[in-house]
DNA sequence: TCAACTATTCAAGGATTATTGAAATATGGA
DNA sequence: TCCATATTTCAATAATCCTTGAATAGTTGA
């Protein structure tokens, strides 16, 4: 992840229709969400939905993929993790104490097995 | 860190010159920078870098306190942990993978004491 | 092929954000 | 007090982004 990209990210994740619609994709998994259902549940228009997604899309966020007639839009967990990366090198350089925190959430997540979550 | 903090902070990093100064900020420590050396680092007029500083300021995500002529501003380190907690938090909702590859970084941030870092 | 369904694209307008240069404010020293 | 320094504020303009509704495009089943 290179600045032009995180650019992209944050310009993506600082918009409030875009930020709900990225939580909800990182909580539906790899099975991801149609852009009809995304819609419905952000309780915006069609077009409105299509243009918010355009943008998550073009930032390298989600990704789609046609299933019949719906388009599927899936989170990108690379690039999440990527900008989560991005934030946490630039305090790497001498600033261990803003990594401390973040780094008590990551021991709290990344043990974790399917077995433990479920 | 709630919604609406973290939707403030991804607005004041998805613009070139505030990332900019942020990553100054961080790289610059606890002593900070006085406006003016921002404004010459990051090569923008004063008033320029006044705007982008008071954008950082209402976000949390810098602090500011004057010594004598100048103004000081200061990463804040608490907002920014706050801000990549809130991106990883979402995650640990099921999806253990994207914290991975952040977890990986902060094993290589959090152990570091000021010994080993100089 | 036709109709229904799902979603995107387009153009217009409104709203927000960024840049610029001039004027104003605050501080410290002669 | 007066001047120089450091920075902010303001108003105007330019640029970007968001929303809306109508038109368009792909997909499926009758």
């Amino acid at each position: 992840m290179d600045q032009r990209q995180a650019l992209a990210a944050f310009g993506a994740l600082s918009q409030e229709t875009r930020l709900h619609i990225i939580r909800m994709l990182v909580v539906s998994g790899p099975d991801g969400m149609a852009a009809g259902s995304i819609a419905e549940k952000a309780e915006v228009s069609p077009s409105n939905v299509s243009f918010h997604l355009k943008e998550l899309e073009r930032s390298g966020l989600i990704t789609q993929q046609r299933e019949s007639r719906s388009i599927i839009y899936t989170a990108n967990y690379e690039a999440l993790g990527g900008l989560i990366r991005f934030l946490m090198e630039d305090c790497c350089g001498g600033n261990a104490e803003i990594c401390a925190p973040a780094a008590a959430v990551a021991a709290c997540c990344a043990p974790a097995t399917k077995e433990e979550l479920q």
